[in-house]
DNA sequence: CATGAATGAGCTTTCATTCAT
DNA sequence: TATGAATGAAAGCTCATTCAT
């Protein structure tokens, strides 16, 4: 078999034993059988159980980061954003995205915890600089983006953790929708 | 010294640890060590490392749960709601709530999970209550609650936790205003 | 309470829960609990479990030992033998006699061991003596006193450990009645 | 190394330690130090130290009941019944058997209880069978079995125990020519 | 390169004994 | 003298990692 082919099954299957078993209840002995390989050569593609879990986490956030896309300030703004937002919920949906990534990943160890401190610390940052852009072009109200951004990614995050915590399915449109009119309008009637 | 005032230092010592190193990484060792009692000691006051893990997350969800305080609706509801919001995001950035409550909690065990679960469940009924007199009162606006509870909650949680990550000092006035600013108008600009 | 009640009601409970648990599996609280004292005052009479356990022991054996009856050797013999054989038989019938002497003591340590030889020892020496006597007497056959002997006391000793081995009754008489039987004819016809 | 070797290498050393130290004495260190393995290897091929233990017990019955073998009938019987006496005798003079299982399997708890009694009860019910038969062949005294097996059972175990207890060599040959004399004649002179 | 048996540090928990009150 | 909370050595067991085959 293939070197890289067997390092990717490994990878996969130890995605799926982690979402399904969390980090800590999941053995190397849960990884190498669902693969089909021996203990052993588990070592010679990845350093430790550890790194294996490190690889999985910044293989999710590169998978979140990558559905955003760029807004293109001379095309009709809003459905870009739509667009992003309904491709970002639809990622972390993702049943192990979400299980791992918000669910295990915090309190893993220091490495971790940094990992997970850079994945933040850029979303927030590309979400803080869109805020900014908006507010140059008078389509955000002004404020402190820091908060914006951070409240923003939590009514994003937050309903997806319920739900799978919950084993509930989530109706992604929906919520992207419960959202845009969360950004437009609040919650609250005007008075 | 006083059975209760012990077993209350080795719970408050024990919550210094779990928040500080997370469940996994924490030993008996640690808890005894930082109480300064022997290892036998312990389980005179607890009947195991899970167990002391267990009354502390419950603890901290009653302490959270406890801050938030019924609704006169003969009263006028608006500085009500945001004292309620203030004691919240107070007791949720207690460094110790976060880091143990929305950082550890999670995959230790299906008991933990269950207690989370029902934490949730509870918070989002309330918030979902809340949200329902609004509407009927004609100050919310109307809407799936479900959906508009869970983002109000991700507002909430977010940015204390991402604070917590970031070990940054959280605003709690700000942030309160923040929430209030996009519960009652959004983000975006109308138009 | 008198320093003295209170060592025998020590003993006594004592007594009863290693026959009923078996050594290991008894701890200190099962005898404080029995008694309805401290586990300090436990230590104030006795210097040890392993301390209690001994006296027992010796205890036991000493009524089992103190049921024989030197024999008479002019007056008829036979009643005699027979009556030390029935007390005999009644003394290690006492189900914690036999549970602790014949089933825990064995094994718990050098002192115990010890302690039991010279238990069984001495016993085989009196039947030993015994059955000398009676070679010289003409009334028993002549042959090796120590294997006679250690058969006796077997013919004796299993059927009561068996019978508490099954919780079963067992009738006294009956086992003395075929001990004679066997001793007297064997078991096998002539022939 | 072989696994089934090395399972019985475990099995072998594990059986030595218990009977020169006893159950409770014994802790898997001793095992592992005995055999040259790490503690973790012990655990590959036993799933506790309980569980050693109970297959020596009952490789331990399995090789005193092997030994026995069905009387012909249509042969001469007094030599077959005395070839079965030496084996037996033989079989249970062995050190570590007479050591562990007539001295430390009683009293580990239920399981081990319950096995000794099945082993006993087998036991007696065969030397029962064999009275009842040796009496319908009018070659053995009427009267109840139960005892006279028990009786029996005493006759031959109690020798063996004395001489492990006493460290002392016992002749099997004449122990055997005793227990004939005895289930003969008895040890009395008739009169 | 694949294997899986072997490793051993480290974990939680127990319980006979001590000792301040 | 009686107490019972405190002690801590020692137990059984797990599991990520190594390495001879």
């Amino acid at each position: 078999m293939d070197p890289d082919e067997r390092r990717q099954a490994i990878l996969v299957a130890a995605r799926r034993v982690f979402a399904a078993q969390g980090y800590h209840r999941t053995g190397i002995a849960d990884i190498v059988g669902e693969v089909g390989i021996a203990r052993g050569t588990f070592y010679r593609y990845f350093e430790s159980k550890r790194s294996v879990f490190q690889e999985i986490l910044e293989e999710m956030m590169t998978e979140v980061v990558s559905v955003v896309q760029p807004i293109d300030v001379l095309a009709p703004i809003p459905p870009q954003v739509l667009a992003n937002l309904d491709r970002l919920v639809r990622a972390i949906t993702a049943e192990d995205v979400c299980r791992v990534l918000f669910g295990e990943a915090l309190g893993i160890d220091g490495e971790a915890d940094e990992a997970l401190r850079a994945f933040y610390g850029g979303a927030l940052a590309r979400i803080e600089a869109a805020l900014r852009t908006g507010q140059a072009l008078g389509v955000v109200r002004p404020g402190g983006v820091g908060l914006q951004a951070r409240c923003l990614l939590g009514m994003l995050k937050e309903p997806v953790v319920q739900a799978t915590l919950d084993r509930q399915e989530l109706d992604t449109e929906q919520l992207v929708a419960e959202i845009l009119q969360l950004l437009r309008h609040g919650i609250l009637e005007p008075g």
